[in-house]
RNA sequence: GUCCUCGUAGCUCAAUGGAUAGAGCGCUGCCCUCCGAAGGCAGAGGUUGCGCGUUCGAGUCGCGCCGAGGACGCCA
């Protein structure tokens, strides 16, 4: 089987190469081969010669000459060069690039599907039932999204778990307090759940401290009186909520009814705002924290039989040997914690759904928490799978989205971002963008029907958003600047979906069927067109690296380099002006491929890729 | 107080331990006889927060400072 990556196949040469010139055992050899920054240092580069030095007691450059000689790479390339302290440059030949570009060229577009035993968990979303989204949950939306597309895309089993919060406490009081009100549980909206909720939250503060203040600095006894009442009212609120939520465990009929209902009318806006985020999220990925119920109390006491948890002032913690700061899993009145459930969460992910590798894409803020889980979890061995190998658990941290005045994100009037409201901003500013290019009596989209162009002014503004989410380091905050996001120049998702759409064009226009050009040779002779086909080719181990990572941004910085190459290839290398026939087509095809990555990889990134804008 | 994360060009950000630290925005000057100026070419802009260490080689790894943000047992 050919491969259509000459890293690994170069990294293959290599590797014998420098065995037998160290006398090393193959498999422990690292090649060191990597794609060269610079063209001028050929296409790639082995620095394995230098850190031989020293064990072989050799110069570098005579080791890099011992390597030269030894290795063998066929047609790939011609003889390496030496240069510098001892790299070893390497260019390959225009015969062996045209054929990896046809192997590129096929319906796997390389990725080979490497089905690896085990399947991977996405923890993703994050919402909170009768609670509106918000930016926050557009980064662990999106970000989770991506990660599981790449993990498919490379033949794994996904699964992607929404672990709403639906259980508990604030739950039960948003229950107790839409019931005093006497409200009609069928005819709720989000904004009706979430008011609520914030009412509860309200009504529980009870203000202890400051009734405390008040009696210690001996202030007005209206003032005491004032805040006796209120902590009266809000033990009774208190009292109603935990009764409710004693009922809603019992499984009492009309107060599971009633649950339900607020579950129902919170995932039909959550799941509306998948769909124009073009996330896949449905019902079915929904695993709320109820589900883990009743695995709550065997958690807990698992770790007291294994002697990992012991009783601390009431509560059940599990202490660790590295830190003072342990993790509680049982409060003193009996009740569960956040962390008690996650427990439970990783053991089921990874002893019941086979999860191989567990990932939560959660606020950068719960690192402390989820080191905790972690750690607990592996004390008491439920990171094992089924076959005996562990889980990988990772904590995929993303930082906050700011606004311009670096503070969290408010709106003009002060109130926190809904993200229904920040979306709407943005497909409404792509459609702006796209009927004010169709204006043009040269633009393809001229003559298209409005709602074909608001449809394609949709995926621009979602896009934007997406991409300038995705392309940095996750773990890092980043300024909402819509402005920024959105422009057609620039490492922006616009910038990439106009290069797909003006190279989807160029290709219509040239009037050439897929057949026609599909049957055409690759030739990649030019710089120009070597540089295009060195980054188509870099595409398969970008993917796997992403994936291996976790980091969307290493593939947004590839389609942008991508884009980048084929702009730099478009103007030195005529297409439709080719000098002759063949080249023309080989050039459309070279156009074709590229384009087809493209599409591929905004796929990915969970953005679409319009053929016109 | 303890712990965690992040400090790179005026701004937003890149750079699996490798050659002269790169893009984009903004700024200066040129360039549309491939389709749609997505850009191309040239230029200005840097002590990679500071110091010490490991290494043939450090923006990258280790230690210590400085700065910013965050988390810290009965909320989730």
């Amino acid at each position: 089987m050919d491969s259509c990556d000459p890293l690994l196949l170069l990294e293959r040469a290599f590797r014998a190469a420098i065995a037998q010139v160290s006398g090393a055992d193959p498999a422990g050899v690292d090649p060191q081969v990597k794609a060269s920054a610079d063209p001028k240092h050929g296409d790639f580069q082995c620095n394995a010669a230098l850190g031989l030095a020293k064990a072989m007691q050799a110069k570098p450059r005579e080791i890099a000459e011992r390597i030269v000689a030894a290795v063998d790479l066929g047609d790939l390339a011609e003889r390496p060069e030496i240069a510098g302290p001892g790299f070893i440059n390497v260019r390959l030949s225009t015969e062996a690039l045209g054929r990896m570009l046809a192997s590129l060229d096929s319906p796997g577009l390389g990725i080979a599907p490497a089905p690896l035993p085990h399947a991977v968990v996405v923890d993703l979303c994050g919402v909170n039932v009768a609670k509106q989204m918000h930016v926050g949950h557009l980064r662990a939306t999106i970000i989770g999204d991506v990660v599981a597309r790449l993990h498919e895309r490379l033949g794994r089993k996904v699964w992607r778990e929404n672990h709403l919060g639906d259980w508990g406490l604030p739950i039960a009081m948003t229950m107790a307090s839409l019931r005093r009100q006497g409200r009609d549980f069928d005819r709720l909206t989000l904004e009706d759940l979430n008011a609520a909720y914030r009412a509860a939250q309200l009504e529980a503060k009870t203000d202890e401290p400051g009734l405390a203040a008040a009696l210690s600095t001996h202030a007005g006894p209206h003032r005491v009186a004032e805040l006796q009442v209120q902590s009266e009212s809000a033990g009774a609120a208190e009292r109603d909520a935990k009764a409710t939520l004693l009922r809603l465990q019992s499984g009492d009929t009309a107060t599971v009814r009633d649950w339900q209902r607020l579950i129902d009318v919170t995932m039909k806006e959550v799941l509306a705002t998948a769909r124009t985020l073009g996330v896949k999220l449905t019902d079915e990925h929904s695993r709320g924290e109820s589900f883990y119920r009743d695995r709550l109390g065997p958690t807990v006491e698992a770790f007291l039989k294994s002697g990992l948890a012991k009783e601390d002032q009431g509560a059940i913690v599990v202490p660790f040997a590295d830190r003072e700061r342990p993790v509680l899993i049982r409060k003193g009145d009996g009740g569960f914690l956040y962390a008690t459930t996650d427990l439970a969460a990783v053991r089921f992910r990874v002893q019941e759904l086979d999860g191989g590798r567990v990932i939560y894409v959660v606020d950068a803020r719960q690192r402390d928490h989820f080191k905790d889980v972690f750690d607990a979890i592996r004390l008491v061995g439920w990171d094992r799978l089924p076959d005996g190998t562990h889980a990988e658990l990772s904590h995929l941290a993303f930082g906050s989205v700011m606004g311009k005045d670096k503070r969290p994100l408010k709106t003009r009037s002060g109130e926190n971002y809904t993200l229904a409201a920040l979306l709407e901003e943005a497909i409404h500013r792509g459609v702006e963008q796209v009927q004010r290019r169709a204006a043009d009596p040269d633009a393809p989209t001229h003559a298209l029907p409005q709602d074909e162009l608001r449809r394609i002014g949709a995926a621009v503004g979602i896009g934007a958003v997406k991409y300038a989410d995705l392309s940095g380091d996750p773990v890092r905050d980043y300024v909402f600047d819509l402005d920024r996001m959105i422009a057609f120049e620039g490492d922006t998702g616009p910038y990439i979906q106009y290069a797909h759409a003006r190279i989807a064009s160029l290709i219509t226009r040239s009037g050439e069927g897929e057949a026609a050009i599909g049957a055409s040779a690759f030739l990649a002779r030019e710089p120009a067109e070597r540089q295009l086909a060195l980054c188509l080719l870099r595409f398969p181990g970008t993917v796997l690296g992403a994936a291996e990572h976790l980091a969307p941004q290493r593939l947004c910085a590839a389609l942008h380099e991508l884009a980048n190459a084929f702009a730099g290839f478009y103007e030195a290398c005529p297409v439709l002006k080719a000098p002759d026939a063949a080249t023309r087509l080989a050039r459309l095809r070279l156009s074709s491929l590229t384009r087809r990555v493209l599409a591929e990889g905004l796929g990915l990134l969970g953005i679409d890729a319009p053929e016109r804008m």
